[in-house]
Order: structure tokens, then sequence, then C-alpha cells
DNA sequence: CTGAAAGCGCTTACAG
DNA sequence: CTGAAAGCGCTTACAG
């Protein structure tokens, strides 16, 4: 390999070999006192008297000394491990997710170990345990749908592994919650098809494997009542936040006497859907049918016409979670910015008369 | 919590108080040897007395022993933990690979932490070397642009990380490297489009950061020399990678007199913006103009019409690159699996006459 | 406020 | 083929 680029460290000059990383002896002898206290120091123990402290933390940053993760976890009996348990099949959820969790990791230490899993394998719960227990992980996030799973909670409880879940509602005790309030989002969707005009609105859920899905009908359904409107049985169908599905069920609904004028779509996956089926059926979008969709994802902005539809900061979502999980809740952030908000684009115009 | 759902665990009864997992202490008594001895069967050490190696080893499965990583790690001076350091934006591409990175670790007893990165970042290369000496990382897999870094490889190496470079060409030693081999992909958009009879046709390439960005573009060249074709200037755009410069790209190719037939876009994100700017300017794909993208990542489904497009297996590449840097490649598999190859769908067709 | 001893659960280096 | 001792780099429990 080319020695071109390869990077200067202070930690060897040229032809000496590789210094070794200061361990917390090495710090407690340069700085003339007892590992014991390095380790008060390290571990922000206020028991330490302030000149000592700061002749340690001179020492500490002179050498660029970092205690190990890997011995401090043995003797801690825990890891400096933050697990990401998740099984949304959506890529860009999953990315912002991880996004987050590490924007609100950064500079803390700890490191994001990512687990994907199935709810509906046998091994599961077996699965988690053995990840939770073997890393000994400090604590994990749960994403929707396996944050609503009770099983999985139970056992993290069970074992002592702290975690936080993220879901449309609480389904938990507030310091293992981040809510994320899916119903505001299904109102909000109602309110600006009513606003446009529309009377014979229709929805498309998700699967009832995700509580979202109930979430965002009942929000749709709350806020056309609000605009004395109603969404009917015949105008709802249920999707699994697929494209494909949003194609099948939009198919359904424009074929229905007289047609909807307006579909909320559960997810923009599925709104991608809808717009496909309706270029299939002739049904302009948004002259003739107006679609909603949900998320935001960059697919709303690729779609043709482009999507109108619910943002949902996963990324802020994220970086909160982290933050409560690690006791470093920042309280200071407006609220809202974790809301979800209506983004209005071509896909959605005024009902046709 | 509701208590509905606990798991039944075998580490404790009713009542009881949950009992420590076992370490190699107790299997070292349980088993009458000495902790060393099962620390040679744990190691999977030729020198252990057959029968010595069975009896410890029913008592490790009896009683579902598993070795601490953090204290083999201590020991070891090395954690059990892969870094997947990347910086491609494409959701789609980090979640396969993830994906791929844990088929080729699953059972091995390694979890994988997420790294990305941005080459442009000033302390670009001190974030890595602190990620990768604070956690003793057995090893990283490095992914396209980041992968073609020298100054990151050339880090790793001086730091004695063992890493595994994925990215279009060799770019390093044998066994540091996983090649994709984006040429063949792009030799295959130029016969296909070739085949169909265009003549006049037009590249959009991803940016000059990429190395694929290369290989794809002198792969088509090649594919279309291989029929008596060229690639002129005019015809040829450098793009970003990205929806929008896909964009701005096929405006300006289709404003050229007389137009390409055909447009190969780097990706597929950039294909999505060559429909986009179709649709605008009034030019029918493919009776029009024959588009075809690179990645087969989900959108070239959703697209209308649905993209033509080159396969790259991310995850099947991504479970090789853990199992060379886990030392245990597979060789008995196909090299065809992990090779680009075409996939015809609704966005070619014949040239227009 | 500070420290010496013992221990976390493994492995290396050395014996036998 | 097997084991007793020492050590990896930290922290806990106990003294002072």
């Amino acid at each position: 390999m080319a020695k071109r680029g390869a990077p200067e460290t202070e930690e060897h000059g040229p032809g000496e070999a590789p210094r070794r990383r200061p361990t917390i002896n090495d710090i407690a002898r340069l700085a003339s006192v007892s590992k014991k206290t390095v380790s008060r120091v390290i571990n922000a123990s206020p028991n330490v008297h302030k000149e000592t402290r700061e002749r340690i933390e001179a020492v500490i940053a002179e050498h660029g000394y970092a205690p190990d993760p890997q011995a401090r976890g043995l003797a801690f009996r825990r890891s400096f491990l933050i697990g990401l348990v998740y099984d949304n099949p959506n890529p860009q959820y999953v990315v912002n997710m991880q996004l987050g969790l590490l924007d609100g990791m950064k500079g803390s230490g700890y490191e994001l170990v990512v687990h994907p899993c199935n709810r509906a394998s046998p091994t599961f719960l077996a699965d988690l345990r053995s990840f939770v227990e073997r890393q000994k992980l400090f604590g994990v996030v749960l994403t929707p749908s396996v944050a609503e799973d009770e099983g999985a909670a139970a056992l993290l409880a069970d074992i002592g592994c702290a975690y936080v879940r993220v879901a449309s509602v609480s389904v938990d005790r507030p310091e293992r919650m981040i809510e994320t309030r899916d119903r505001l989002g299904g109102e909000a969707a109602a309110q600006h098809l009513a606003d446009l005009g529309h009377k014979r609105v229709a929805f498309i859920s998700g699967p009832p494997s995700f509580r979202s899905s109930r979430e965002r009908r009942e929000g749709f359904e709350a806020g056309l009542a609000s605009r004395g409107l109603t969404l009917t049985s015949q105008c709802t169908k249920e999707g699994a936040y697929t494209f494909e599905s949003g194609i099948d069920c939009a198919k359904a609904l424009l074929m229905l006497t007289p047609r909807p004028t307006a579909i909320f779509a559960g997810n923009d996956e599925m709104a991608a859907g809808v717009l496909q089926a309706a270029r299939q059926m002739g049904v302009r979008v948004p002259e003739d049918l107006s679609v909603i969709g949900f998320d935001d994802f960059e697919i709303a902005r690729r779609l043709w016409p482009s999507l109108t539809t619910i943002r949902t900061p996963t990324r802020e979502i994220g970086r909160l979670a982290v933050q409560q999980l690690m006791g470093r809740a920042d309280e200071s952030r407006e609220p809202k910015d974790r809301l979800p908000s209506l983004v209005v684009r071509e896909s959605t115009g005024p009902a046709a008369a």
C-alpha cells in the first residue's frame, strides 16, 4: 500500500515503534496519585480535591488518555454499547433513525450496535435476549413495530436492560417512551383535505401490527369529524405500508361509485402506489384525485406529482430517544420540533366540482 | 408494565432471584478441569484430549455458557466488534449493506457497529482513528466512496486494524478487497441499448469522488465500442448520483439536436430524475427515449415506467466482505452471484425509427 | 478527600 | 495434553 496519505500521528515519530495507548496506571503515576483517584475523575465523582482534579485532568489531556471501554465495562458489568432494535422495513426510516441516535450519542463514548429483528420468528425473544446479555448492553432503543411488542419490553425489564420505546402513543412508563403522536398528523391531513373542499375522502391504513396504523386513522377520523365529515367503512382499506398494497387498495377505492375525491395513504410508500394506480386508471392527480401520504421521506419529492404528506422528524426523534436513554434528555428544545407536520406539494388540490 | 408476555426463562423459576450467567470458572469446576482448558475449548485449540473436550462441551451446552466478549476482548487486546464505515448517502445501499454484513456475521459472536463519516470533514481521520482504537475493533468494512480513500486505508494499516474495502475495482491487496466490478454493468447497459438499435446514446456519470462513476462510464464505452458505437463528449454529463442532478443533466441532454434516443444514468436515483425531466419536457419513455439506471434499488420498480437497470447484489457483497474480514471466506459460492446484471423492465425499448 | 487490596472474566507465558 | 500464576485496564468495597 502507498505510504502517501499515511496520517501523521502524535503517538510515534518517524522510526519509533508505535507507543501503546496510556492506561489509568500511566496517568496515576504521572499525576502522582493512585489509580482510584484517576478513576474518580473519569467518573466525575464529587469527592476529589479541586487541585488534584485539575492536575489529573491536565495529565489526561496532555496524553490524550481515554479509558478503555472494555476494561471499564468488565468492572462495571455492562458495556458502553447502545442497541438499535428495529423491524421497520423502510430503509429511509432506519437510516434516519440511526443518524438521529448517532447525533445524540456524539461525544458520549457510546457506540451504536444495530439489531434488526423479526417479531414473527420463533427465536425472536431468545435472539434479543442473547444479544442484550452477551454484549451487556447499556440500553436499547426500540422502534415500531417492535417497540410495541410487550414481550420484548417485558424481557428487557426482566433482565434489567434500560430501554426507550419510540411509538406513536405512550405504551410504557414516561421515561421509557418517546411518543411520535402520529394522531396529530392524521388530523392535519384531514383538515387539509377538508379545507380544499373534499367531502368523499378515503383512507388506506397500514397493517394492524403497527400501532401507527390505528393512530393515523383515528387522527384522520377526528380531523374529519371536526369539519363535519366522516370516513365510511367503504372508503377505508387495509394496506401493508408497501407500494404494492397501495396500488391494490387504490384500485379498489377508485372503482367505487361515486369515486372518492381524495385519498389519505398511511405512508408515503402506499401513496406512491396510489399515484401509480391513478395513472393506470387514467385518474388525474390532483385534478380528479388528491393524494396525501405520511412520513415525508425522500420519495415524496421524487414522485410525480410531488407528494403532499405529513412530515415525521425521525432523525430528531432518534436523537431524543438516545438522550433520554442516556439520561441526558435536553428539555430546552421546543417540543414542537418532534411533532408531525403538514407539507403541501402538488398531489393535493381543490375538490372537483 | 404488563407481566403478560414475559418470556419464560431457563435462568430462574418463579420467585427465585435471577441466577447470574455462568463464567469460565463455573464451567471449569463443573467439568473438573482448569479454566485454561475450558479456554482451550472455547478457542478451538487442538491440544485438548478428545474426551476432555467432549465433557467440557457438554457442560457448556448444558448451562448455556457463552464467554463474555468483554473479558475475552480485554485479554485479547481487541474487541469482537466489526465496524461499518460508510459515506454513501443512499439509505437503500446502507441498509442492504448492513443486512449483508449481519448475514455474514450471524452466529459468529461479533456485533456490528455503524460509523457514518464524511471525508470532507477536517476531523475525518482523527474520528476514524479514535473510533477504531477506543473500541479496539476487530476490523472494519469500508464502502464507497470512503473505501477508495487512501488516507483511511493507510491509517487502518498503520494502527493494525484489519479491514476490507468494497469498491468497483481493486485498489488494495486481494485479501483486503471485494470488487463489485461495476464496469461489467456498464457494458451490459451498452449492449442492451445497442441490441435495441440505439445509436445516439448518452451517459450521466456520478461524481468523480466515486470510483464507480468512472468504472460505469468506461464499461459503458467499452460495451458501445464492442458494437461499433461511441459516446460523444456532448452526450456525457457529470451528475452527482442525486435525483436533482439527474433532472438537470437530462434536461441538458434532451435539448441537444439531434436528441439522444437513450440515456444511461449512473444510478437509479439519477435515472428517476431523467424520467422526471422527460415527463416535464413531453418526451415519452420508452417510445421517444430509453432510460436505464444502475443499482436496482426499490425505487426502480416504483418508477413509471418501471426502470430497466443494472442490479448490484449489495447484500451479498456485504456478506462476502465480512466473511473475508473474519477469515471465513466461503469459496464455494458461484462468483457469478456477486456480479452486476441487467434487469429489463419498461423504461427501455427499440430506438425510434 | 485519598489509597491498597481484591475482583470483573477472560488469555498469555511459562511449566510440567 | 493440562494447569497455576500473572495480567489485560478498569471499578467496587473497605479503610483511613
